[in-house]
DNA sequence: TTGTAGGCGTTATCAC
DNA sequence: GTGATAACGCCTACAA
């Protein structure tokens, strides 16, 4: 006998063959009773169990979900993944994880994704010219969760980028801003555009004049916001509040208003993107907006395991999915200093 | 032909037989320079995409390890799971992760890997009894991290808990803290035991008397690190430093320290554990024995490939390995203020 | 050097 | 209701 028990050796022990060992163990068809308990003893006895490669190669299905992520590595992302994790455990899926945040990564993942037959896949895109990707999205379904370039699948779990932003202008104009600046990452990834498309509508649609030095858009990182915020900062007319879209940035954001001596919110609001630790720590708290990342994970699993169950009826499925995001109002917003300049 | 090409459609194709094909593809014995040529054309004609699952079963061996983490959802836990994934990346593996906090996911997912024969496991354990884990452990190479219970094992990488702990206790000295305080964790997890006891022995080292009520245990989170830090402070003979094991716990003595109008570092100094981004952007930011997580994760991936490839030589492998934490000096340590009732 | 045959562990199709 | 038999796609003898 090999080195784990196989359905042979069951048979074998039941006394009875391969098929109804097999039968009974996925309770298909009519099996006597008698001969079912004999089955279900062996198993216990010999502890039996089934081999998934055998069975993913004999019935063209693994039961393996892929996730590649290009997220950073910050919680947002590791939440998120949680979601995925959890919506694959309740429908008996695997995940087989990559993390691939350039192209050539990305690449590989995709090959090492369809050669493992993955039965779908979730990805967090970094670019949008990934052939094999487009060649798996051809094969598989594939659900783009927290951006999309459109390119790679018909499914998508965003985060209604528009409304979150503009919840955050209106709780800002409410406090009574009128001059607010923008700052955001300069790489064309759905997220960012989308923020500062929000923005600008919202901004216009309270009738504000729209000026472009108070959008800035820079690295998608530390270093960018603090650049980003320098240039905001030391403008003729200053703002008075500032959004910022990404977490990363934020904290350069952050550091830049440290640096030129100035107070939160006392000269300046402030609102971020993600409801991270930090932002709860800092001082003073930060007002954010809060993105719900593990339902985000858990959405983009779930569409995902009904898009691969239920391949025919596809079409039915809606495209995109927006989830809210939440405003969180904590000590980083307030009213802005009367003006002198202004108000005399 | 199939949906996608096999060894035979490509063999048709080039006109060859299939082991031919095989043998190409693995570049293993000589093949004909012709025929070779004619097959990779072939191959790639038809875009050939070899099968994992079929090489899998063949082979005895997925080329897949798992990674079943119960580490909370903080940024140390996703870095160390991005060094595993390069780990295997790097030598030709795929990682399918699970996340499992308590024993009975802990379990569900132990047998999920058993199923998909993983070929090996790197575990961040979540308890000591779990008996699927026991049985996996027995039929491939296990390797945990971070955390061991010495259970499911034989290989282990592990933060040098007791040096770091103790060089945190060696800056305090040096700084001529003598009434030091420690808050840890209240579970029996080996990182927790094995700070306290590097604490212990590093007080001794230095001479100074040990006070029980100076090492408070409670809950692993934020709220239990509130607890302790509310304990501990409000002692008749007060401590100057604290140095807290894990972050969670930190987040809480921070809120503790502000609720009691307390300043660091002019009032007390603080240490803490595992560099993460909210500790620095704190007002001050904070003294923090860094963790190599990334470091750690990587080799975990190394040595469990390294146990799979080598399963002759098993014994010749270390058990343990132990990384050394980094002292990160920033401002939340200072020589206590001059005490009064001591000095005059 | 190349091709043929058999098997990895499971499920599906058919007789019985 | 049950049991042979074939097939999933690949690799490894062994024979030609």
């Amino acid at each position: 006998m090999s080195r784990t028990p196989k359905l042979s050796d069951v048979a074998q022990h039941a006394g009875v063959s391969v098929p109804t060992v097999s039968r009974v163990l996925r309770e298909v068809r009519n099996v006597d009773p008698e001969l079912k308990d004999r089955v279900l003893l062996s198993v216990k006895a010999l502890g039996y169990q089934p081999n998934r490669l055998a069975k993913s190669l004999r019935e063209q299905r693994t039961g393996i979900i892929g996730y590649l992520s290009a997220g950073d590595i910050a919680t947002f992302h590791h939440i998120l993944a949680q979601g995925i994790q959890n919506a694959a455990l309740d429908h008996g899926y695997a995940v087989v994880t990559g993390h691939g945040s350039t192209l050539e990564r990305e690449m590989m993942y995709a090959k090492i994704f369809s050669g493992y037959q993955v039965d779908g896949l979730v990805v967090i895109p970094s670019s949008t010219g990934d052939p094999y990707l487009e060649e798996l999205a051809q094969q598989i379904p594939v659900v783009e969760v927290d951006r999309t370039f459109g390119a790679y699948s018909r499914h998508s779990v965003l985060l209604d980028n528009r409304s979150a932003v503009a919840g955050a202008v209106d709780h800002l104009v409410a406090l009574g801003h009128r001059q607010i600046g923008l700052i955001y990452g300069n790489i064309p990834v759905s997220t960012e555009v989308e923020r500062k498309e929000g923005f600008v509508d919202r901004m216009q649609h309270h009738g504000f004049p729209l000026r472009p030095e108070h959008l800035i858009s820079d690295g998608f990182s530390e270093e960018g916001g603090v650049r980003a915020a320098h240039q905001l900062l030391q403008l003729g007319e200053p703002v008075t509040a500032v959004v910022v879209t990404t977490n990363e940035m934020l904290a350069g954001v952050v550091r830049a208003i440290r640096s030129l001596g100035l107070s939160i919110p006392r000269d300046l609001s402030l609102i971020g993107m993600d409801d991270t630790r930090w932002v709860q720590m800092m001082e003073p708290p930060l007002t954010v907006m809060a993105q719900p990342a593990y339902e985000m994970g858990y959405e983009a699993g779930r569409l995902l395991i009904r898009s691969i169950q239920d391949q025919d009826h596809e079409e039915a499925f809606p495209r995109v999915r927006r989830l809210p995001a939440q405003l969180i109002i904590r000590q980083s917003t307030a009213p802005p200093r009367e003006v002198p300049s202004m108000s005399t």
